[in-house]
DNA sequence: ATCGCGACCTGGTTGC
DNA sequence: TGCAACCAGGTCGCGA
C-alpha cells in the first residue's frame, strides 16, 4: 500500500535510471489504468511515444514523468501499483498494464560506469487497478490533474501555519483530516495510525477541538515515521509493493500500531485495538490514545 | 465550503 | 467440496 514514503522511492529509482531516455513504444494491455486520459489507450500511447524524459517529480502520492515537449506522464499507485524496469524480453508479470519501451537511458549515479545506449523497459504492473497513468497537457512542472492537492509534509514548502488554521476549522476527525490530500498530501492509511499512536492522540477527535501545538507536534510525528520509512527504503506488506528496481521494503517490522491488533502497545503494554472507520481499520492504544469526550449537544 | 458515504477493483481468506 | 461473503484502501463523485 505505496504512501509517500513508497512513492518516493519509486520516484528517486525512475529518476536515477530513465532521465534522458526517449519513449520509443508504449504498449496498453489493459484499459482500465488509463481511464482517466480522455483520448483513451491508443491517444495516450500516441501522445507518448517519441517523447523525452527530463525529469521525475511527486507530490504526495502522485508522481509524474516531465516530458521535452511540456507535458507529463503522471502516475498514481494505487493500493498495489508498481513500476518496474526491466531487460527487454524479461517475463511479463502477471498484472502487467502497461509496457514503455525506453531508449539511451541517462548515465547512472556518478561513479558508475557510462552504460552506453542499451534498452530499457519500464512496465506499469497493479493487480487490484486503483492506480492509473494519464498524459497530463502542460504538466511537466505541476500537472493540473492534481493542482487540488496539497503539497505534503516533506515538502520544503509546505505551510504549517496554514494547515493548522484549516486542521482547527474543520469538525471532522482528525484522522479523516490526515487523510484528506486538500489538506495535507501523501498520508495514508499506516502513517495515520502511526502519527497518531506516536502523538499519543486518538484518530477520532475532531479537528476544531485540537489545539495548535498538539496539531503541530502530530505533523511532526508525520514527518518523522515517514522519514525513518524512506530512510529504510519504504513500506512493504507483501509482495504487491516493490520498489523501482523489484526489491521490497521492510519498514512494516518497526510499526508501533498498524496491523498490530492484539499486541502488547510498545509503550505501556495494552493490547492495540482495531475499529472499523471511514470503511476501513483504525489501530490504536486504548490506553495511549483516549478516545474523545461526545461533543454536546446544542454546543455554539 | 464541508461532510460522509458508496463505488470502483482483484484475489486471498474465511465461513457455511 | 464448492461457492459466496468478506477484506484490503486511495480517490472520486454524489447528495445533504
Amino acid at each position: 500500500m505505496p504512501e509517500l514514503p513508497e512513492v518516493e522511492v519509486v520516484r528517486a529509482g525512475l529518476e536515477r535510471h530513465v532521465v534522458g531516455a526517449t519513449i520509443e513504444a508504449v504498449e496498453v494491455l489493459h484499459p482500465r489504468p488509463v481511464r482517466r486520459d480522455h483520448r483513451g489507450p491508443t491517444g495516450f500511447a500516441a501522445a507518448l511515444t517519441g517523447q523525452r524524459i527530463e525529469a521525475v517529480r511527486r507530490r504526495g502520492k502522485y508522481f509524474w514523468l516531465a516530458l521535452a515537449n511540456g507535458d507529463a506522464l503522471l502516475g498514481h499507485l494505487g493500493m498495489s501499483g508498481q513500476m518496474l524496469l526491466h531487460e527487454p524480453g524479461a517475463l511479463d508479470e502477471r498484472h502487467l498494464r502497461v509496457r514503455f519501451t525506453l531508449a539511451a537511458p541517462a548515465p547512472l549515479v556518478e561513479g558508475a560506469p557510462a552504460p552506453g545506449s542499451r534498452p530499457l523497459e519500464m512496465r506499469f504492473v497493479d493487480q487490484r487497478m486503483f492506480g492509473g497513468l494519464v498524459v497530463s497537457a502542460g504538466g511537466a512542472e505541476l500537472p493540473s490533474e492534481i493542482v487540488h492537492i496539497a503539497r505534503d509534509p516533506i515538502d520544503p514548502e509546505f505551510d504549517d501555519d496554514e494547515f493548522v488554521r484549516r486542521a482547527r476549522r474543520r469538525t471532522s476527525a482528525v484522522k479523516r483530516l490526515l487523510l484528506d490530500q486538500g489538506l495535507v498530501s501523501g498520508v495514508g492509511n499506516i502513517y495515520a495510525d502511526e502519527a497518531l499512536w506516536r502523538a499519543r492522540l486518538h484518530g477520532e477527535r475532531p479537528g476544531d477541538r485540537l489545539t495548535g501545538p498538539v496539531l503541530r507536534d502530530l505533523l511532526g510525528h508525520v514527518r518523522d515515521v515517514m522519514g525513518q520509512a524512506l530512510a529504510q527504503g519504504g513500506t512493504s506488506f507483501d509482495a504487491l509493493y516493490v520498489n523501482v528496481n523489484g526489491e521490497s521494503g521492510y519498514f512494516d517490522r518497526s510499526l508501533d500500531a498498524y496491523g498490530q491488533e492484539g499486541e502488547p502497545c510498545r509503550r505501556c503494554g495494552t493490547p492495540i485495538r482495531r475499529v472499523a472507520f471511514m470503511n476501513r481499520s483504525s489501530f490504536f492504544c486504548p490506553t495511549c490514545q483516549r478516545p474523545p469526550r461526545a461533543r454536546r449537544a446544542g454546543r455554539r
